[in-house]
DNA sequence: TCAATAAGTTGCCTTATGTGCAACAAAACT
DNA sequence: AGTTTTGTTGCACATAAGGCAACTTATTGA
């Protein structure tokens, strides 16, 4: 009636790896297991040794592809189109309330790509056409990925406009606002005259699969209007869990 | 130096599990393990205990969600974005020869979501917009997938058009002909007056990834330019392996 | 740069867990 | 309904797993 110990450790090993961002030391996953040392390793070799594992150069161990995928990273196909029709309709409101247009997107690699938008009605209007992509960095959309999901920066930050932050340091920073604040922004960094608010949609694991966010040109969102419409997405995001 | 035997057996179990079609009778495993059928079954019952494996009505043993991904169908953010970088040259040019609008498009469960496009520049043109959706019996994209992929078609056949196909036996049939033919064709099934014809994009493991295709309307393709529209993606389709 | 510390690996003895035989229960087949 | 096949449970024994200690390697701090 009971279960093989050594199975069922190594099982619990592998959920562990899988769950965490990063690779583990193997005392951490040791003191995890509540085993000696010499057993967690004897463990990981043999997790390592039928392909459900890897130990990098840093001796610190992770979950194979053959446990996290190996289809590349993001969202599937089902995911997003479901994540749209979920959102299509809040899109929708926050155009109507803002008359500004509304984008969402998916991240795939480090960039953003632009899966759903409903456009403003007004002359003078921002717009990202439904499939094309856009930089993590500078685009408040990107911005959220950053601060909201476990999305990593692109190593070169590119200068787009004058405002551009290309420097790591003054984009931790800014994340880190971001975070605080509860929506990303885009003040001019990505195209001159447009500014941007942007917050997470998060799937039923509590895990980032989406942002969505407004956009619209400075003559129209002073700095009033910027946090008016940066609290209106807060409040879509969060009140939506 | 030595692996941990009960947990190696354990993961072969799973890579067994795993790469099987249909769910395992217990004596099965336990015959390609070389152990005896208890022995199998504290294996089994430890697997299913910890989430790797399920057991169905009839007693049987499959690979569970943790194993086969839970992510949902289809490719993903990177894939997509990656496959249509590769491609649209090629929908550029189907366009510019043919005079006539292309498309991509990926599986999302079952149906096909447009991913690219590129118009036509006659005032009468196919549009399919980027983030669509439609159905896999009765558009040219959607019958690629049934012929060269591994995608089943919809439960209820849906009628558009006075000819789209309805019937199981007689979808099949059509099918089947695709994959003789080359290419998959939509003749009047999804809108009247459109004529399409697609082929499959395979990924670098042979995998049916996404589907490209050529639309127009029925006044510009006679039965002779629908053929040669169809021979024209079957070479971009094919050639490029 | 070097010494100290932490982390990971290996050796080996003890014992508890896993293995395999046999019996039993449940399901499938004739 | 009876027979055969399949999956589960009980239990004893031996071997595989666990844990302590020593050793090796890598990292950290002075």
């Amino acid at each position: 009636m009971r279960l093989l110990q050594s199975l069922s450790r190594g099982l619990q090993t592998l959920d562990y790896l899988a769950q965490q961002a990063k690779p583990l030391r193997l005392t951490d996953i040791a003191s995890y297991l509540g085993v000696d040392k010499s057993n967690a390793t004897h463990i990981l070799r043999t997790l390592v040794a039928c392909g459900y594992a890897t130990q990098g150069t840093d001796r610190r161990y992770a979950a194979s592809e053959k446990m996290t995928g190996s289809q590349g990273s993001g969202p599937t196909a089902e995911a997003i189109v479901a994540v749209r029709q979920q959102w299509q309709p809040i899109l929708k409101q926050l155009t109507r309330e803002t008359g500004e247009c509304s984008h969402m997107a998916v991240l795939a690699s480090s960039q953003v790509w632009y899966v759903d938008k409903i456009d403003s009605e007004l002359p003078l209007k921002v717009d990202h056409p439904i499939g094309s992509l856009g930089p993590l960095h500078c685009t408040a959309l990107g911005k959220a990925f950053l601060a909201f999901g476990d999305a990593q920066a692109e190593q070169e930050l590119k200068q787009f406009t004058p405002v551009t932050l290309t420097d790591h340091t003054a984009l931790a920073a800014e994340i880190s606002k971001s975070r605080d604040r509860g929506y990303a922004i885009d003040d001019e960094e990505f195209t001159s005259g447009i500014r941007c608010v942007a917050g997470p949609v998060f799937d039923e694991h509590g895990v980032m699969i989406a942002a969505i966010g407004v956009s619209g040109p400075t003559v129209r969102i002073d700095d009033k209007r910027f946090e008016e419409l940066g609290a209106l997405v807060q409040k879509m995001c969060f009140m939506r869990e």
